[in-house]
DNA sequence: GTCAATTTCATCCTTTAGTATGAGTGACTC
DNA sequence: GAGTCACTCATACTAAAGGATGAAATTGAC
């Protein structure tokens, strides 16, 4: 929550400073409308992309289990709920649990989940200790019996 | 390939129609600097939060075709003949992937098969060539696509 | 506002997985 | 008989996975 209010307070300064700039050097002349373009350009393209990064660390929107799961029954924080007690497994777990089945490393996850490595393998060997196995391939066949992925 | 050479190509072209525009629009002094900043802004913004979803969408890469494929039954020799010609797998790498797949580490592999962890390493860097996967979850996920196991 | 659970990250360490290379043996083909 | 291939095993090495522990920030429930 602060940081949305840090960022939008640091986005709008910067958007109220990129005008002023803009004006100043526009009523003078002595900048090319180009370069003020490609600046704001190059700017909102990297806010752009840290903007979605961020979404996705708040509120993971989970594309690919959305995709097969009929979970349309109930809503999305009871099956959450339910999913977790059966096995214990959180939300975030689950999510680690689907990239280990798609066989992807701890690096590769982390990097499609924009977390360090450290967070996933905390994750994984909960993961483990949760489904009682000794190994990711263990875990995955367990999490395919199970259904969980 | 090829969306990033279309992708490309669009975003050059969107860029000088943008130079273009906002040069005559600047000339004719009938537009202010600050809308030309604030729609460069948006269309950035969003060419950003595309550009990380595109990057982050296209890292699974592998053939999924093969999901469904009928198997015909034929007498089981016939079988494996044609499963090891069609993907190169030798009778004892079909073994090993299957062990793979049960999460079996390759020492409990080499046990129950009755060989050295050496030869199961060998075995596992040869499928793993085969499938082409990195790793055995990849493996055993390809496996499993394929009809394999 | 408090508290428990979750999520995140780090460091140190051990174990397992995977790569590269070489080599011996048996079966099968030409 | 030479050549090929599958299978076996070994050594030496690098990369990745996993375990243990501590810690801080968030979140959600109460």
């Amino acid at each position: 929550m602060k940081h949305i209010i840090i960022g939008s307070g640091l986005l709008i300064t910067l958007l109220i400073i990129l005008f002023k700039l803009a004006e100043v050097q526009f009523t003078q002349g002595n900048v090319r409308m180009e370069v003020i373009i490609a600046i704001t350009s190059v700017i909102f393209f990297i806010i752009g992309i840290y903007f979605n990064r961020k979404k996705e660390n708040v509120k993971p929107s989970r594309p690919e289990a959305a995709t097969e799961e009929p979970q349309v029954f109930i809503d999305q924080k009871n099956l959450q709920k339910q999913q977790a007690n059966s096995n214990g497994l959180s939300k975030r777990e689950l999510e680690v649990l689907q990239k280990m089945g798609e066989g992807f490393s701890n690096q590769e996850i982390a990097g499609t989940l924009f977390l360090s490595e450290s967070t996933i393998k905390t994750h994984v060997s909960n993961i483990l200790f949760k489904l009682d196995a000794k190994r990711r391939t263990e875990a995955v066949k367990i999490a395919r019996e199970k259904g969980l992925i």
